[in-house]
DNA sequence: TCCGACATGTAATGGGTTACATGATTTT
DNA sequence: AAAATCATGTAACCCATTACATGTCGGA
């Protein structure tokens, strides 16, 4: 389970199950997410099988709080982890298949109107990680040269998203105006379906 | 559900589960998969409310045949679907959760080899769509131009894979000059660590 | 004769989500 | 006084995977 492998590479510091869930949404929210009702037993099994263990620790507001640290055998767990291969999860990209059936509808505007939902969906996303680097790029002008190790590779998962968002949204252009000339033609040459007539010279 | 919603896609024409495997592995294996396992009790599901109706036919080999067709329940619940917003699962991408622990390891070699297998792993899969590309080009040299709507979304879809794939590929050769560079940086210059000398001119 | 393709399923398990349940403390 | 935040959990359910179970038919 890779939950798991990523609460063991999260756990560098000590950290409570609430800690976690605030670190998925802060430094994860583009590669991975995990509820709380999911994080809490998953740290108690960590614990069961002894790659982390716990004490407890005053809460900083409200009742206890149980702070999990990384063990010898944990941190050998995580380092298995990441030096084997890769894990590709099959993505099932339910938008896709979507897209896919849409000709069922005959009806290309809700393409187009389809297509702009998603094409503001991964703009949004690629505008966040966007601030995330130009808050690199602030710190630390020579950025990406010269980060330490850890960073290097955080880099690289950050850029991996900006990467895939830019090119999900280069796509969604590209579909567009496939689909204008389309619509461009059709409404210009034989219409064959008698609708309403558009840009009269 | 979107699998019940990519079966009604799919029963277009009538199909047993058995032929529906089949499609999701022809047409769709780059958007979503389905196990036998799961399609089975899905499509008695869909029977029982109402979306597809089954009879039985002939084998092919071996025995008995179920074939599923589209109710007007099905093909209406399809259009609902289709029509509604686009469904954005949260990717869990657990390569990229490994990359991004990765530092951890402390093993710029490590991070190379596990970019190398991410690059072939995406190639691979990109030379597979781009061979349906060809043979689309090769039925037809005005593609993508003058295709039917089915098929035009099709070819959004394709396109969509293709794009994202080339994304990644770049994005690794990408990383993987930021990484040569460090690695050679390390080599002429201040060798902290003892190790191995290389280049010796 | 045996293998591979055709064909249909069930059971156990795993991984994740949603809803539910509780309660303290700080801010508005 | 109410809402937000801190904090921890349980239970029911859903979707999917893996393993198991069964049987026919055609070709090598």
């Amino acid at each position: 389970m890779s939950l798991e492998h990523i609460l063991l590479g999260l756990l560098r510091e000590p950290a409570s199950g609430y800690d976690l869930k605030k670190l998925f949404e802060e430094r994860l929210s583009h590669i991975w997410r995990a509820e709380l009702s999911q994080i809490y037993p998953t740290l108690k099994r960590l614990e069961r099988r002894g790659l982390v263990d716990s004490r407890e620790a005053a809460a900083r507001r409200g009742s206890g709080r149980r702070l999990y640290a990384l063990t010898k055998a944990g941190r050998q767990e995580l380092h298995v982890w990441l030096s084997g291969p890769p894990q590709f999860a099959d993505e099932r990209m339910a938008w896709v298949a979507q897209l896919y059936f849409m000709g069922e509808l005959e009806d290309l505007d809700q393409t187009m109107r389809f297509l702009g939902s998603v094409r503001a969906h991964f703009a949004a996303k690629l505008a966040a990680l966007s601030a995330i680097q130009r808050m690199w790029t602030a710190a630390d002008p020579r950025y990406p040269r010269d980060l330490p190790v850890e960073d290097l590779h955080v880099h690289f998962a950050l850029r991996k998203g900006m990467c895939s968002l830019a090119a999900h949204i280069e796509w969604c252009d590209e579909s567009v105006a496939e689909l204008t000339a389309r619509l461009e033609a059709r409404s210009s040459g034989t219409s064959r379906e008698p609708g309403a007539a558009e840009e009269a010279p």
